[in-house]
RNA sequence: GCAGUUGGACGGUCUGUCGCUUGCUCCACGCGGAGUAUGAGGAAAGUCCGGGCAACAGAGAGCAUCCCGCUUGUUAAUUUGCAAGCUGUCGGUGACGGCAGGGGAAACGCAGAAGAAAAUAACCGCCUCUCGCCAGGGAGGUAAGGGUGAGAAGGUGAGGUAAGAGCUCACCAGUCGGGUGGUGACACCACGAGCUGUGCGUCCCGGGAGUUGCAAGGUCAUGUAUACCGGUGUUUGAGGGUUGCUCGCCCGAGCCGGAGGGUAGACCGCUAUAGCCUGUCGGCAACGUCAGGCACAGAUAAAUGACAGACGCUACGAGCAUGACUCGUAGUACAGAACCCGGCUUACAGGCCAACUGCUUUC
RNA sequence: CGGGAUGUAGUACAGUUGGUAGUAUACUUGGUUUGGGACCAAGGGGUCGCACGUUCGAGUCGUGUCAUCCCGA
């Protein structure tokens, strides 16, 4: 492969602070979604870049094997698709939170994820 | 050959692209980068049991409370564990499987509706005596027949009787005592005795029970405030501990309520052990003894993946070269570690191995 | 991940020792009123979350299973 920037999805890309994921869900934040996810999210100083997390409820997916199946498609999807949206955040001169959530109780194929999550970005990257 | 029972072991493989966790090495030593190794289960699940481990508590006596319950073994594990058995009951032609199980014909209590009556039984019926012209009435005896019910004074037959009744006898079931066999639950008997309703509970016997759970608990960092209000008390003893109560004993200046303030990071615990494999010996077996070998996930908003292709397996259909051939379509389960083990239970496409059972065919 | 609780009429809740499942409200019908509400009278409505077991007989006792809720640095 010789695309410059790699694909990569670090700790570091991941929101794992509870004092962040409290700002994030408490606060003025906005919100966008394609169905049938919905993203959350919020300019923040404390981090670099973008912080993600996915996020499946219980309620829709009673087994543990089906909720991970679906943050991993989530999680693949932003991993392939997410560069121009991080040079768009940059350029903004801030950090941004992201929480995403599945909202729907039915599993999807890999490639419609995929289709609904670079339609969520551009939308996010509007709304900056 | 088909159908089945029990036990055991398995539950995909390979290739490519892009990623993730942890360990190690190297380069950078500011964040990181490169290489290499490594990475889910038989149930990781439900949390139904039992342990380990950890913190706190713990002088003692009596009385309650709760839990467990066929036997003998086995295990760290009183059990809803395991193995081999016992008894009863239900299902199956059978191999076999499911469920229940301390004692109690010692005593006491309770038993809706139905029924005359639910335990010192007389409604109908049967029999005797008696009153009466008759119809019928009265006194008494009787548990063989009737219907109710889960259960009706052990069951069947004969004798006996006014009619009947373990009233007597024979056989059968059960109980207690005795004998024989077995470690034992129990089993068996030309034995003896008495004469026996059903269910639940009280009761009796034996054994057991401190509380909380890795978000236990410990170290470091950051940060702050017991600032304030009310009640009560300091030898005239508040309050607390000692499992629930009582006694007894101990601690002894704070305690209770209200209303608030701060932290939300890192590390240890954290994965090596009732560990796994092979063999020997003991045992019907569960399991134990000894010897040798092996090292096997540690995440923390939570890694172990996503996509594509090929193969394998199963089912169905088609083809002709009728073979374990080719082609097409569909399917390829249940399910994801979170302190760690053992067991149980529940979910599960598909096939494999061993022993056994029934039916059919051939010899 | 650990610990705990609850499922009963459309809704919210009772139901101790196992023995004909009730209360409030809502609903239906009738009365009262010029009409409506309130009130009075009568009535209907239940797989006691599901399955199996113990028992003569389970809402109740036992086991399994499903769903919902609560607590825990």
């Amino acid at each position: 492969m010789t695309t410059s920037p790699r694909n990569t999805f670090k700790k570091s890309e991941r929101l794992c602070s509870r004092i962040l994921i409290d700002c994030l869900f408490q606060g003025d934040s906005r919100s966008v979604s394609a169905f049938p996810i919905r993203a959350v999210f919020t300019p923040s100083e404390e981090v670099s870049g973008v912080s993600i997390l996915i996020s499946v409820p219980k309620k829709r997916f009673h087994h543990a094997v089906d909720r991970n199946r679906v943050k991993r498609q989530i999680r693949e999807a932003y991993r392939k698709n997410k560069h121009q949206f991080i040079e768009q955040v940059a350029q903004s001169g801030k950090g941004l939170l992201v929480a995403f959530l599945y909202v729907s109780d039915k599993m999807e194929s890999t490639e419609y994820i995929e289709k609904r999550v670079v339609r969520l970005l551009d939308k996010m990257g509007e709304a900056l």
